[in-house]
DNA sequence: AGACTAACCTGAAAGC
DNA sequence: TGCTTTCAGGTTAGTC
């Protein structure tokens, strides 16, 4: 599920498949939820633009056009981009992708009912491809002066999470830290999995209502945020659902989780078992004796 | 304002 | 085996 780290290396990889690069052409499916600027509206505007260089706000892509415009694009929670160029991507969750057959396996991607866009560009280089099978993700082609209230509601990047402006921001609040970690307008970038692992590194229980954790403890979650993010990245990010990198390889994140996912397994810390609890409609992790 | 809930969507996994 | 239900979660919108 994409959070900050796994749209960081995806803006990474991204970058270099389309800055410098003019639009031939665009391919789109039919109007949607998935769509904030109607496709048939996307396909025109984009013909014949530049790419100049792409940024990341939060969970949110930006890639900046040679007319100003700027192109938003949000993962969701089944959002791949790729370059087609590659041998072959994971279309599918591990068990039924596992099933697929050798040849299919090393077959160039074919585009399907999921792929919601597709830019060919005037050179031969690679496609740029969005799959996004449950359509949570987001695509809207921005004026350069249109206000974005999406954009505008967010918080500072988690990874320059700050634990001062943390606690003054949750100090008098009752619902639990988890939930509050969650919220983009408190700290753009946190999502379900990191949300679980920096709370475990914080020593900081889940449920604990945002009121009653310490100044002491904001800066151990503070630090927490920023230390898992970082290292997510450097890893090419958590391959547990359908993310893919763009170069169609998985991320090695997911070997590292120490709570996320593993209920009923030993804490790494003390052997513990790890418990599930759900928080805010989402499922939490986290160990009874490290975390208080 | 803040807390809470439903809705959006579809494939995988679990239940029967 | 095959059908049905549940689950996954990022974000918005609606209610209280």
């Amino acid at each position: 599920m994409p959070e900050l780290p796994e749209v960081e290396v995806t803006r990474r990889q991204l970058e270099p498949l389309l800055v410098g690069r003019r639009v031939a052409r665009v391919y789109t499916t039919v109007p949607s939820y998935f769509f904030l600027t109607p496709p048939t509206e996307l396909r025109r505007r984009l013909r014949g633009r530049r790419f100049e260089l792409v940024e990341r706000i939060g969970k949110y892509l930006l890639a900046r056009l040679d007319n100003g415009d700027r192109l938003l694009l949000h993962l969701g929670m089944t959002g791949q981009i790729f370059g087609s160029g590659i041998a072959s991507v994971r279309l599918l969750s591990s068990a039924a992708g596992a099933s697929l057959t050798p040849e299919a396996q090393l077959e160039a991607f074919r585009p399907d009912k999921h792929t919601h866009l597709r830019v060919r560009f005037d050179d031969a280089g690679p496609e740029v491809i969005f799959r996004d099978a449950r359509k949570f993700g987001k695509v809207q082609l921005m004026r350069p002066d249109e206000p974005s209230e999406r954009l505008d509601r967010l918080g500072p990047d988690a990874l320059a999470a700050r634990g001062r402006r943390l606690f003054a921001e949750i100090r008098t609040r009752r619902v639990a830290i988890k939930s509050l970690l969650l919220d983009q307008s408190l700290l753009a970038g946190v999502g379900n999995i990191y949300a679980d692992e920096a709370l475990f590194l914080a020593g900081v229980r889940p449920t604990r209502p945002g009121r009653r954790v310490t100044a002491e403890e904001c800066e151990r979650i503070a630090r927490a945020v920023r230390k898992v993010l970082r290292r997510s990245i450097a890893t090419g990010g958590s391959s547990i659902s359908d993310y893919v990198q763009p170069d169609g390889s998985d991320g090695a994140y997911q070997d590292e989780r120490r709570v996320y996912g593993r209920e009923g397994e030993p804490c790494p810390r003390c052997r513990a078992r790890i418990r599930r609890h759900v928080i805010g409609q989402r499922s939490s992790h986290y160990c009874p004796r490290c975390q208080t």
